[in-house]
Formats: C-alpha cells, sequence, structure tokens
DNA sequence: AGCTGAATCTTGACATTGACAAGATGCCGT
DNA sequence: ACGGCATCTTGTCAATGTCAAGATTCAGCT
C-alpha cells in the first residue's frame, strides 16, 4: 500500500494533501461559500485526520491565502496567454470573466483581503504578478489615460462579481461568455469614436 | 431604570436591539470582515444574554440576511435621491460607489448569496426595489441596448468592489470618489461619440 | 544497507461558537 | 388587575479552529 506510482492516486500518508485540500476547498467553496466551509470536513473529504489541514496551512486563513495565491497565478497565467494569443483587448476582458465563472471559489477569495493573512510572501508575489499583467499592459488602444485602464478592468470585474452574485437580470439563457462579449462590446463601442465599429459577431 | 423616552438609549429589555444588532454587526464587519463576525460578539458589544441576537434573527444567516436587505434599502434611497436631485447619470454612479464605501459591511455581505437566506420575503422585496432603480431607470443617454445599462452597473459595481478590496493601485492619497468620477467619466467620455464631449467637471 | 533527522500525519484536549429548549421578565391591551 | 405575548436569560450540546505531544513515513548521508 505505499505505491503512487501515478502522481495522483494517494499513497499512505496522502502523498500531495496539499494540493488535494485546496482542491476539495475550491469545490466545497463554489458550492456552498467560504462561510460554510470548514478544516474538519475538508479533512474528511481528503480521509486524513482533522488536524492534518492545520499542519500544511497553518490555520484556515493560511487556506484561504494560498487559495487566493493559487488563484492570482491562475489568472496572470490566462490573462498572459490572452494577452499573447489574442492581441484584442476586448478578449482579454471575456478571458477575465471566464476565469472568474470557472474559478468561482478562487475568485470569491482572491479579492477579500479579510480572509488572508496579508504578510504571506506567496500571496503578495502572486497578486504583484497578476498586478502586473492587469494593470502594467491594458493601455487601452485609443486612450493613454490610466483611469481608462482602470474602467476596463472595473469593467469586468464587476460584470463577473454581479454574474457571480446572481445579480444581473436572467436573460433567457444566454451563455455567460456571450453575455460578457455583448457587455464589453457594448463599453468599447462607444470608444474609437463611432466610426470603426466592431462587426466580428 | 425604565425610561428610553428618547428612543436611542436603552431601556431594560434594551429596548430596540434589533437595530443594534444590526449596527454592532455593520461596524464589526467593517473593521473584521464577515467571517469574523460571531453572534456571541455582537451580545456582549450590546450588552445582552448569547442568546438574544437569535430571537430576532432566527440565526447567523438570518442576520446577514437583514443587514442585506436594510443595504438594498439604503442604496435605493441613495440611488432615487441621486436620479431626482441630478438628472446626471454619471453622478448616479458616483452615487453608487460612495454607497458601497460609506456602507461597506452592507456592500459587502449583499453580494454574498451564500449568505442569505434566499427565500426572506424583506430581502427580495429589497432587491427587487434596488434592482428596479439600478436596472429600470438606466437608459443611457444616446443608447437604448440594454446591455449598456449592464456595463454601466458593472462599471460602478466593479470599481467600488476592487477599491474595498484594496485591489486599486495606490494614487497618492486622491479621494476615492474623485477617482470614480475621474474612472465613469473616461468610461462616459468614449461615448456620446467625441463630439459633444462633456465638459461639465 | 542502516541510521538519523525532518516532514507528515494522528490523537487528544480546550475554548469558542451557533443553535436549541426551557424558563424568567417586563409590556400591553382588555 | 390580569392574562397573553414578545423579549431576554440560562443551560446545554455538537461542531469547529487551534495547539501540544506523539506516531509514522520519508530522504539523505555514511
Amino acid at each position: 500500500m505505499n505505491a503512487p506510482l501515478n502522481g495522483r492516486t494517494q499513497q499512505y500518508h496522502h502523498g500531495d494533501l496539499r494540493r488535494a485540500l485546496l482542491n476539495h476547498a475550491a469545490a466545497a467553496i463554489s458550492e456552498s461559500g467560504v462561510a460554510k466551509v470548514s478544516l474538519r470536513e475538508l479533512a474528511r473529504r481528503a480521509g486524513v485526520s482533522h488536524a492534518a489541514p492545520t499542519h500544511h496551512f497553518g490555520s484556515r486563513e493560511g487556506l484561504l491565502t494560498a487559495l487566493a495565491a493559487q488563484g492570482f497565478h491562475a489568472l496572470a497565467d490566462l490573462m498572459h496567454n490572452a494577452q499573447e494569443q489574442t492581441g484584442d483587448f476586448a478578449e482579454m476582458g471575456v478571458a477575465y470573466v471566464q476565469f472568474a465563472l470557472s474559478h468561482p471559489a478562487h475568485f470569491e477569495v482572491m479579492f477579500q483581503p479579510h480572509l488572508h493573512q496579508g504578510d504571506d510572501p506567496a500571496l503578495l508575489a502572486a497578486q504583484q504578478r497578476a498586478g502586473e499583467l492587469l494593470y502594467g499592459a491594458p493601455t487601452l488602444p485609443g486612450t493613454e489615460t490610466r483611469d481608462a485602464g482602470i474602467a476596463a478592468w472595473s469593467l469586468v470585474h464587476g460584470f463577473a462579481t454581479l454574474w457571480l452574485s446572481n445579480a444581473l437580470p436572467a436573460e433567457q439563457g444566454t451563455p455567460p461568455e456571450q453575455r460578457a462579449r455583448q457587455v464589453i462590446r457594448a463599453f468599447l463601442d462607444g470608444r474609437n469614436n463611432g466610426g470603426l465599429a466592431a462587426n466580428d459577431s
């Protein structure tokens, strides 16, 4: 009973409990919200004793901090790819929304500083990396204003947040990415003064 | 020791504990976040026994639900006033941001459905009232698109959220309302195709 | 191979919390 | 005055986060 060999299954000391706990945490949070997630429940799901999580993360705050850091890295990766593949500015916004909707638990934890231990170096590094990608690159096509970048970020962040909060009026089953694209386009169409309207639907 | 007479001080059975608890909750949440707020601590601050809060709100979820409802009503009031006083569309957005920044605890609770008991009639009513004001009125000046309204809401909501998350790059002590105004203007300037640019600074 | 130290996990314990039940207390209308 | 009722208290229980101490496995070194 000591053969992992594939890296995914569990060996005795469980092998890579840290990742397993993070995965279970993400799943549990997206189901029930951060509030209702307990370390002991995660331990149960992972099949370990109740104090095992504490060893890896120090505390509940520590686990959420790790989740947040993981989230910022994942977001940075995704934005990086979107930036290289499609230079399109709108598509970067769509990518941001897609991240939020496909990783709701991470997204929920990432932007609630009260849940973090703010001095964690891993979190700070991840935040900075994501921040540079979000804030360094986005000089909006026609505008050099710093405020326009913040506006764009606010737009996609707000849309994602509102969507996840179920606050947006239901539009008969339109897939979220499409609605995000519409909204972002409604934002961008105003810019680039009217002339060269986007027509690739 | 039985004279309230002014409605603010506490009489014996404390008089209006419900409101007091909501106030303490809002204060505690804006200091330490929702996660670290306990009914018992609120009871202590209010000077009542540990089970008193449960009687008024049924559960922790119930208290947060009441807070959220209160928040939606306050937001609706504020948007209503902003709409009547200044017909300016941008100022309504500024009002939205101002609400979020001046009532961070309410704002934090309002958009986390996991914290609510979703079937609470008071919450549903408050949500609907705010929703009508946020979504019914905002037909953007030059645009009839529904998406533009959502874009505007997303913008201000995202800005407020990011600000409260401390995610926005610090701009040497510029007051938030001013930055909100700048960002909203950066958003609106693009619209109204260039020609009739806004000039009321 | 064998040993030693470190990492990982378990067991046990304690204070705090949310929730419930049952009782006490003050208020209000009749 | 009195009876009903909302309000609040006291007592209790299971669940949780956290800590301490011990057990088990692993990794590196000789």
